[in-house]
DNA sequence: ACCGTGACGAGAT
DNA sequence: CATCTCGCCACGG
């Protein structure tokens, strides 16, 4: 079944939605999790878009490196950090500390 | 309809 | 190890 885009940009909401508070995942994971393996730049979009759409927590969502590449988008490029932070989520340089460690992949933590 | 752009990612140089 | 290039697909101009 191929995934229309109103259908991606849902999904990505819906995954983004189920990460655990203190954990963080990647587009790339999200993208691949959805089926779009190569559609990392599209969760992006999606994440871009979420503002419209309340309970998003875009803040979890980091790219694969742990860069929190979109804190530009958050108005206050402190913010995402924030959010982060007072989820006792570590941040240094712009990075996510420890990445590995809490990194969320809904291919493997949620798994269906 | 064509082109540039992007909160990405992986491989090449 | 730092940069560059290309693929990906949706969207705005």
């Amino acid at each position: 079944m191929k995934i229309n885009r109103e259908n991606f940009f849902d999904l990505v909401y819906q995954v983004v939605r189920l990460i655990p508070k203190g954990r963080v995942t990647s587009y790339g994971a999200v993208s691949n999790y959805l089926g779009v393996k190569t559609g990392a730049r599209m969760v992006g979009y999606a994440m871009n878009a979420s503002h419209t759409q309340p309970d998003i927590p875009a803040h979890r969502v980091v790219n694969r490196t742990g860069l929190l590449t979109g804190r530009h988008h958050f108005g206050n490029p402190n913010l995402m950090q924030n959010l982060l932070e007072a989820e006792g989520v570590r941040i240094k340089n712009n990075q996510v500390v420890d990445f590995q460690s809490i990194f969320w992949d809904p291919a493997k933590e949620l798994q269906f």
